[in-house]
DNA sequence: CTTCTGGAACAAAGA
DNA sequence: AATCTTTGTTCCAGA
């Protein structure tokens, strides 16, 4: 049901959008997470920590883990149609359509996690699991991120990324996409087993509900099927603008699409369903045929059986994988381009996941072993048969916060910072192309992230996955992917992973270097858009979404079990070659606050300035409507590609009391103008002085809405809202953080300030420290709440179309709520909490936040503890948030009641926050 | 010769 | 329904 609205939303979305670059999808994200969220174990990929994670995983029931989305899936088959729905949001959030892969349902031992489970999850779907503990995995699609890709993907031809991407994907892709938090499977190395077998080729078919289909259906491929809708897909494809010449396509079509790739077939096809290629309609008649529905059965079986092969593999070399320190970085890459390539070839198979993880283990393992020993001794200590179930469950427990989930850039010690922003724009490259090369910083090098407050010997992995920069919440870009760059000229190791339909890269970040690592090995790759609106779940549309954020994220195993993870997102970036050459963009202004009276001249300096810029004023009402509009005066003379001088124009009012944020644009025509700019008006007679706490945060807060508190939106670029913001921000946060925040912020802060909006959620992410500014706008206060939610802050200002988002998101319900600040938002928590540490998020609100979810998820123990806020355990979590939906509740009602939470107890409030998702029952 | 890029043609989607 | 504009995707070619 809940499905179903949210493919109306995004219709509206879309219409939305169409202005600014609007998504709308938030629900969905929050589905899956959800889902995941239960399951979320530790590590998600080759964490060492996992182990650990596994064990007191083991131990606690929630194993079952897996994703819930499948199980979800299942139940929902059942519903049948509503799965359809379903997936796409679980798919969405996760990028894999659950729906589509296949999954592997086992029974778990121990029910109890499932119990867990399912009573924390809301939908009813879980409970169906009940009594059994089901471990599900998701076959993984082929081709993960981009379903409809199959084809494309195919046709990557493009050799390199094809085939590197592809392979790396596939292998990674199931693995990951498995789960794409949780599932275990992710290890990278076995991974691709797994993933292969996935069955992909299932879940295709699984559109319906049935994962089973697809095969029918998915003659197609498996690929394909992912989305499950062959119809559609072959419909899509047709659509997809890409094909050829118009393609007629018809349906006959489908194969056009990507078509071409895919039928240049790749070996997959042949191979059998690799899912991923097959996908491809190949004109020819898909090779794929291969899955059929008795392949199915008979994949699934062996799936099994491989399954608790990869989750053994996993294990053992997981954690490893991402190390890669003894590795030569070259050689590693080679190892894992391999391997991955080889589990593509092989996964063709599908069934054959076996032989690619094989390979793969052999690569890593033998240098990874030796690490993962040390974080995986646990496992390894387990007995076998233990493994078969259980480690699967580990993989799938290591799954770590999904991806759409906001966390915190700083926790207790640790603080993960961007200390070197990417620049602006970056062309991404199609598959059909060759790389275009890194990300670079704007100094000409690249970008580089730091974790602070670590003082392990133990190396980390940092992981760097493509994100949104939309005015919602945070979470994985559908239609970019991240590229994995090698070659002479890239100095840092990398490893690609695939979880859900994201592909994420692994980076190792090494005490001897400080915990620091430079990011010169990520190029973004963009996928058509046709392919990825095609998918079942999702609903954002691509058209001129071509902002992203590159999004770090460090998960810390701490001695107690638990485990702290830390996000950062830079500042964003311009993927379209034309916005990058069309659409102006302000990267800094001389002046961000000044009295109402107006007068003074404010220097712009950015991109793509023309002597006939404008530079608009503009104030919007909480609801998005705009209070006030007004055309700055520019010095024509003075104009420069790179900078432009304007007069800041007196405010309506004159008479303002109390600081009013507002929003400027630089516009070089009707469609081309730059995000918004957070400006502050400031009462006449006050003195300039700002605060900084207070000005970033009024202003953000304000800014479009004053006091109000316009929901995510205006968090976004407005202003976030201070208060909520601290809290949100931090979890949301990609830049610094929390306390630590001032004091590590600057670099980053500084320069993501100015530039992005997006950063503005930075300024959230100052958090707490600021409260006392939050103090100041009780307006905030509320909004806050809802901002943090929304990352959305960032995102685009033009938010009305957002406001109207937002008002979606609720009525949505469940995806949306993930997505919606409202309850990701809180999710931030998770990070706080595990970080519980962090006192510094108690301030914000967030205090609520230390028990995070993730906390729980982690430890098994804590959940129980936490379990009761949060909805119990990490399964209980996910679920809830899953429920979310339901949740919809009510962002607007948080930041009331965050008003007085705030007086009484930030910390509390969190939780409520967390709590309503799950539920206001606490509150 | 391969990869990286910048530019731009071509075509679909919107207005 | 026709036409112009905008944007996405594919190609080309030079470095």
């Amino acid at each position: 049901m809940s499905f179903q609205h949210e493919e109306e939303e995004f219709d509206f979305s879309y219409i939305f959008e169409y202005g600014q670059d609007v998504q709308k999808e938030p629900e969905r994200d929050a589905y899956s997470y959800t889902p995941n969220v239960s399951l979320s174990l530790p590590l998600g990929v080759g964490n060492p920590c996992l182990a650990t994670q596994y064990h007191t995983l083991q131990s606690s029931p929630i194993i079952s883990v897996s994703s819930c989305h499948q199980m979800g899936y299942n139940l929902q088959n059942d519903n049948h149609a509503a799965s359809g729905y379903y997936f796409p949001h679980s798919l969405r959030p996760n990028g894999a359509p659950a729906l589509e892969s296949p999954r592997i349902e086992i029974t778990a031992y121990s029910q109890c996690p499932e119990n867990e489970v399912e009573e924390s999850s809301t939908e009813d779907h879980f409970i169906k699991r009940g009594v059994n503990s089901i471990v599900t995995l998701t076959l993984p699609n082929a081709d993960g991120y981009r379903d409809p890709s199959c084809l494309s993907p195919a046709s990557s031809i493009s050799s390199r990324s094809c085939n590197s991407e592809a392979s790396s994907y596939e292998s990674g892709f199931y693995n990951y996409d498995n789960s794409p938090q949780n599932s275990p499977w992710q290890s990278p190395c076995v991974s691709p087993k797994g993933s292969s077998s996935l069955l992909s080729c299932p879940h295709s078919g699984g559109p319906a509900g049935s994962p089973y289909h697809s095969p029918s259906t998915s003659p197609q491929i498996g690929a394909m099927a992912e989305e499950g809708w062959p119809a559609q897909h072959r419909g899509s494809r047709p659509n997809s603008p890409s094909c050829s010449g118009g393609s007629g396509g018809t349906g006959g079509g489908g194969g056009m699409g990507k078509r071409k790739y895919s039928f240049n077939g790749t070996s997959y096809n042949q191979t059998s369903c690799s899912p991923n290629q097959s996908p491809t309609p190949s004109p020819h008649g898909s090779p794929r045929v291969s899955i059929t529905d008795e392949n199915w059965l008979a994949s699934t079986n062996q799936y099994t059986n491989s399954a608790i092969v990869a989750a053994i593999n996993a294990l053992t070399t997981d954690g490893v994988v991402d190390m890669g320190e003894g590795i030569p970085i070259k050689t590693r890459k080679t190892m894992l381009d391999h391997s991955p390539s080889m589990s593509l070839k092989v996964e063709p198979g599908g069934d054959e996941l076996g032989p690619d993880g094989e390979i793969c283990h052999e690569d890593y393992p033998s240098r990874l072993a030796l690490k993962k020993e040390n974080y995986c001794a646990g496992f390894l200590d387990v007995p076998q048969h233990l493994y078969s179930w259980s480690k699967p469950k580990p993989y799938l427990s290591p799954s770590l916060p999904a991806l759409d989930w906001q966390l915190p850039s700083c926790s207790g010690p640790y603080n993960l910072q961007i200390e070197v922003q990417p620049k602006s724009h970056h062309r991404a490259h199609y598959e059909t192309e060759g790389s275009r090369g890194a990300v670079k910083a704007l100094s000409g090098g690249h970008p580089v992230v730091q974790l602070y407050g670590y003082m392990e010997s133990e190396p980390l992995t940092l992981q760097l996955f493509i994100g949104t920069a939309d005015d919602r919440l945070l979470r994985p870009h559908a239609f970019y992917q991240v590229h994995r760059i090698t070659g002479k000229t890239v100095s840092t190791a990398s490893h690609e992973v695939m979880q859900s339909n994201t592909k994420i890269l692994e980076i190792p970040l090494l005490p001897e270097n400080n915990m620091r690592a430079i990011i010169d090995c990520a190029g973004i790759l963009k996928l058509r858009n046709s392919d990825i609106e095609l998918r079942k779940g999702e609903t954002d549309i691509g058209r001129k979404n071509t902002r992203v954020r590159l999004v770090f994220r460090v998960h810390i195993n701490q001695p107690n079990g638990r485990t702290v993870s830390l996000q950062a997102a830079s500042n964003p970036i311009e993927c379209s070659q034309r916005s990058a050459q069309e659409l102006p963009l302000v990267e800094k202004q001389s002046v961000d606050s000044y009295p109402a009276t107006g007068g003074k001249m404010m220097l712009l300096s950015g991109l793509n300035f023309l002597p006939d810029s404008k530079v608009v004023f503009v104030e919007k009402a909480q609801d998005g409507h705009h209070l006030w509009e007004t055309e700055a005066k520019v010095d024509k003379d003075s104009i420069k590609s790179s900078t432009l001088v304007v007069e800041i124009p007196p405010y309506r009012n004159q008479r303002i009391s109390s600081p009013v944020n507002v929003n400027f644009y630089v516009c070089n025509g009707k469609r081309k103008r730059s995000q918004y700019q957070r400006f502050t008006y400031l009462p006449p007679n006050v003195p300039m002085i700002k605060t900084e706490p207070s000005d970033e945060y009024d202003s953000r807060g304000t800014a479009g809405l004053p006091m109000h508190s316009k929901p995510y939106y205006s968090q976004s670029r407005l202003t976030p809202i201070m208060p909520v913001s601290d809290s949100d921000a931090c979890l949301v946060g990609g830049y610094s953080p929390c306390p630590p925040r001032h004091a590590a912020m600057p670099t980053s802060s500084p320069s993501s300030s100015p530039t992005l909006h997006d950063l503005s959620p930075v300024a959230y992410s100052k958090c707490l420290p600021s409260s006392p500014s939050h103090a100041v706008l009780p307006g905030p206060m509320v909004a806050p709440i809802q901002e943090t939610p929304g990352h959305p802050s960032l995102a685009h200002p033009a938010s009305p179309d957002h406001n109207t988002s937002l008002g979606m998101l609720p009525s949505q319900g469940s995806p949306n709520h993930l997505n919606s600040p409202g309850p990701h938002g809180y999710h931030p928590v998770y990070a706080k909490s595990s970080p519980s540490s962090s006192p510094v998020s108690h301030p914000s609100t967030p205090g609520g936040t230390a028990e995070s979810p993730f906390m729980q998820a982690y430890s098994p123990s804590h959940a129980a503890a936490n379990s009761s806020h949060a909805g119990g355990s990490s399964p209980s979590l996910l679920s809830e948030d899953a429920s979310p939906p339901s949740m919809a509740i009510t962002v607007k009602q948080e930041p009331q009641e965050l008003d007085q939470m705030y007086l009484d107890d930030v910390n509390e409030i969190i939780r409520n926050d967390l709590s309503s998702i799950s539920v206001h029952t606490h509150a």
